[in-house]
DNA sequence: CGTCCAAATGCAACTGAGTTGCATATAATT
DNA sequence: AATTATATGCAACTCAGTTGCATTTGGACG
């Protein structure tokens, strides 16, 4: 199933043997109408927005149980603070990339990027994900030049 | 300039144009003789025992500093905690790959395992690094196969 | 319908890696 | 040895995430 998208919120929890409770439906409708992945404040923010405001921990349990579902993903981390963004169009073993631009601090999510499965593991190695997280200049960014961080000034 | 393990601390911090403290070389000595990335604390403990416990805060503003300059890396996030190896034998569009296990939460450095770069991003985006991330299981933990994250129980 | 109970919610208080301000100590230059 | 910019230690702060507990509620069952 992969018409996420076109389901309801409650018939997406349903299908993921979720309790339905108004909480839960209007983090799941923030996080369908999103093109990128969100943060818990970000999520809050929008949820207040929409005069739908829920308390922090609501949201962190939520998204908490959504992950555990498999429902949700935790996407990256920026700054030490977790992106979560709906599973579904996530093949098995990766998710699409996602870019972090120096300059601007923003990430993009590239679904249509692709990245060939690691090769080489030691033996005993078991695969089960990978996980592709790409650096540089966003398209708005690159005209002028950013501080990139230094690699090795060593000469 | 890649045969880091054969310099001493001291001449390392000279050719990076840092001052040279007893604290920091005790860092880099660490740093030096880890086969793995390191936490702040994971630094701390191994300082501490031996004998040449340093303040948190020193730590972490050293490793600030040899990170602006390029000596060190933050080479990934785990549970919210960063974690630093030197950045010789990084290439210059990306580190060697990362591979945490489900089971243990073990990370292991994979300097043998190659990734290609991505390819087909949208016009306008500059890549300049890519940090992969694997997840499953390891050598050890193969046996008894344990709780994968669902993915999309949804039938 | 109404009853009931496991699960969800809100509040307040906690956690802990990281971060900052400031006074003191030290590297390295003169 | 004197000087000064830099590094260090301490204490206190930040803040996303996390937990405990009392209250509310979804939804199953009568």
């Amino acid at each position: 199933m992969s018409h996420w998208r076109e389901m309801s919120p409650r018939r997406i929890l349903q299908s993921f043997a979720l309790r339905c409770t108004p909480g839960r439906k209007s983090i799941l409708q923030i996080l369908l109408q999103s093109e990128q992945a969100l943060t818990q404040d970000q999520i809050a923010d929008r949820l207040a927005r929409r005069r739908r405001p829920l308390n922090k921990v609501t949201i962190y349990r939520s998204l908490e149980c959504f992950l555990r579902a498999g429902l949700v993903h935790q996407a990256y981390q920026q700054d030490r603070i977790w992106h979560y963004e709906l599973a579904h169009r996530c093949g098995k073993t990766q998710c699409h990339p996602h870019f972090s631009c120096y300059e601007c601090g923003r990430t993009f999510c590239l679904p249509e990027v692709s990245v060939p499965l690691a090769t080489g593991l030691r033996a005993g190695f078991v695969l089960v994900r990978q996980k592709v997280r790409l650096e540089g200049l966003c398209p708005d960014c690159q005209q002028q030049p950013a501080d990139v961080p230094a690699e090795s000034p060593l000469s």
